[in-house]
DNA sequence: GGTTGACGTTAGAGCTGCTCGAGGCTCTAG
DNA sequence: CTAGAGCCTCGAGCAGCTCTAACGTCAACC
């Protein structure tokens, strides 16, 4: 299978399909004659994993490192990490969650301040929020 | 105020002030004998507007160019065109809380079948979902 | 007068996770 | 023969900071 059909196959696209190879996320597959990359069945489901750990919002290092393992036949160890990682994931989604939440009742609020013909001042106010840095939610 | 005792007051860090004076998103303030940046209170207000903006979600330079507007005076100009981008950023932050929530159910019952044992296969499963590349809402 | 420690300065690299473009090769259909 | 789709590599670019290295400044304490 080659690279295009790959990408379409797992809903993603060549670049990324080559980068996750340039950056040793996943084993390069064999080249055909005129020097395509050619995916087996393995390949596809390797990289399908790693995808998948993805969207379920883990990073993709630590996607790569379950889907190498599970790859290599520890299928069942990566479902015990995976269990609590996704415990935390859920932890830290949760959290997220209330802070998206909250800063929609902000934005009514303002919205409503706004239309209400008022440019206050101060416009904006900072009050004392936790900010985080941590983008691993997206 | 030197811009230790500016970030503090803004919630902010020193080097966050710096990274957005390099890149001209607020002016540079003036600086002390000793080559200190002496910040002024219209130059703290400046800011910190940039920040309270940031912190409703709009882009870097989105908040910087309405900053500049308001601070040159145009504040009720500014919180015209701020009325529609907030309308805008909630649709898009209602639309994200949806995936999240989508995204915490799915993690719940993956969860619940690795806590009933089972080491699935295929572990993962990449249904027809949409992906986003939008990072603006983090 | 010497040292410590907190603060300031700069330029520049690094982070995540891709995305995109340029410039070129290969293959198939018409 | 040519057009178009698909592949190749290399390398830059994005947001929005964060951090480091290597240095200067200043007040306080001994």
């Amino acid at each position: 299978m080659r690279i295009g059909t790959l990408a379409q196959q797992l809903g993603t696209t060549v670049h990324a399909v080559r980068f996750y190879e340039r950056h040793g996320l996943v084993p390069a597959p064999e080249r055909a004659e005129n020097g395509y990359r050619e995916y087996t069945e393995r390949d596809a489901e390797r990289l399908g994993l790693l995808i998948g750990l993805r969207r379920l919002g883990l990073s993709l290092d630590q996607s790569a490192l379950l889907a190498a393992s599970c790859s290599e036949g520890r299928c069942a160890e990566v479902s015990d990490e995976l269990q609590s990682l996704i415990a935390s994931k859920r932890t830290e989604l949760k959290h997220r969650l209330r802070e998206l939440s909250h800063l929609d009742r902000r934005l009514a609020h303002l919205e409503a301040r706004l239309h209400a013909g008022a440019a206050p001042r101060p416009l904006i106010d900072l009050g004392k929020e936790e900010h985080r840095h941590d983008r691993s939610l997206r």
